[in-house]
DNA sequence: CGACTCCTTGAACACTATCAAGACAGGTGG
DNA sequence: CCACCTGTCTTGATAGTGTTCAAGGAGTCG
């Protein structure tokens, strides 16, 4: 079911790269040259996934880095027993892979359909050498996903099941933000044992938790797996304790 | 109580670099030529602290970088109500504040006297420009600095009490050994409560987890604070629960 | 419309937190 | 050198938050 196309040739014109991964909407491409896009470019390919698929396990040689174009990804460990964590959630534009180590450290699956621009590392690698500036803007991504790892230690160790998952919600809201989509209906592409998986609780929890937000009027469900943050202020003194 | 002294000048020989700080013997500076050396050499100053003694507050601007030379630095955050989440512990070696973000996303502060290199970040970064290998390097120890923290997450979202002792000494013990020290007696120089903060529990649990480890000889207390791993297969398979 | 998965809700339990107090250093000063 | 003092650590009793076990309800996709 994963369709990888043929690796897209570069372009001649500066105007017309990968169609399917739009890769001068992608952040790290801000500073570059026109023929540092085209390298770029000429490394890079499409995958596509079906809703559930995985796209790498943990453990694996971790031969490809991926920025994802559309839909949304887990990414989790196991314990041998079977008990699982997951450690983020990739949004369009973010980047899957990237690390200085030769397996990747955790697996990844897409929730929804996904599209993803595939690169091969020992090339991607071989760019950055030539490119400083695209090392440069990869590791400034890698701080500011440092700090969101740091601010989920701080969930994980120290927060209430309610206050994690306002922080949940607040989190998915601002990421929407970041996209520039709108701050309010916040779209809940995962399930309640993702989001528990990823808070800490289970999945009662987690659906109990939301229940009483809802009663407190802080969130209300709407179709299509959004919720609409009612009182913003309420729901971040919450997350926060602040 | 904070010591910092006068900027230590660039040496004129590759042999004598800045005696408190070692710099030769960062990982960062495995591939560097002499002339590199110097430079870096050149920016940095040297800090003492004492037992105790705060280093960086969250939120501050991040003017200085750090390498930690000798002692024990803990790094946490707090919540409103002064609820504390220690993000993680630095060992000689490590770095501090290797981010691209303007302010600290964390507080630090020394366990023990400790002594650390002090960069000033702008000339930190304009070196970084002109030695990308240097870069790349410290690329390298935020990915690994990244895989822990996964590894914390883990942790923190789905291991026991029991399994999260374990999994304390058996890393205290790997990062022994990282710096080329023996794996078995560990020193543990932080608190009760600093591990507790750190794993997500109470004083109390920490203190009675300890307890029974010790009574099911899987770590016995040594003089020092010290402890050592008596059987660390049984304790490796309570760390993972694999 | 039926089968599936996902979500919600309830009741009992368990792990860890909380509250409380005593034991044990480690350092200081007499 | 010893007694004291303070902070840290340990241990006990109790309580609470979140888990576990169980079942019913809702939404979705053939």
């Amino acid at each position: 079911m994963q369709r990888i196309s043929g690796e897209i040739s570069a372009t001649d014109t500066f105007a017309s790269p990968c169609d399917d991964c739009n890769i001068r909407d992608l952040a790290i491409c801000g500073a570059l040259r026109a023929d540092e896009v085209r390298r770029l470019t000429a490394i890079l390919s499409s995958v596509e996934l079906a809703a559930g698929e995985p796209i790498v396990d943990e453990g694996e040689a971790s031969d490809f880095v991926y920025t994802l174009t559309t839909g949304t990804i887990r990414l989790y460990k196991l314990l041998a027993d079977g008990r699982r964590s997951v450690t983020g959630f990739l949004f369009p534009g973010d980047f899957l892979g990237v690390s200085h180590r030769d397996t990747y450290g955790f697996s990844a699956e897409a929730i929804t359909p996904a599209t993803l621009c595939q690169f091969p590392r020992t090339k991607l690698e071989a760019l950055l050498k030539e490119i400083p500036t695209l090392e440069h803007r990869l590791f400034a991504r890698a701080s500011e996903e440092m700090s969101l790892m740091q601010e989920q230690i701080v969930l994980l160790g120290r927060k209430t099941a309610a206050e994690r998952v306002a922080s949940f919600f607040r989190g998915l809201s601002a990421r929407q933000v970041k996209r520039y989509l709108p701050a309010n209906p916040v779209s809940v592409p995962m399930t309640r044992t993702d989001i528990a998986d990823y808070l800490g609780l289970t999945t009662e929890t987690v659906s109990r938790t939301i229940t009483q937000l809802k009663n407190k009027n802080l969130i209300s469900i709407e179709p299509g797996s959004r919720i609409r943050i009612e009182d913003e202020d309420l729901l971040d003194e919450l997350a926060e304790a602040l």
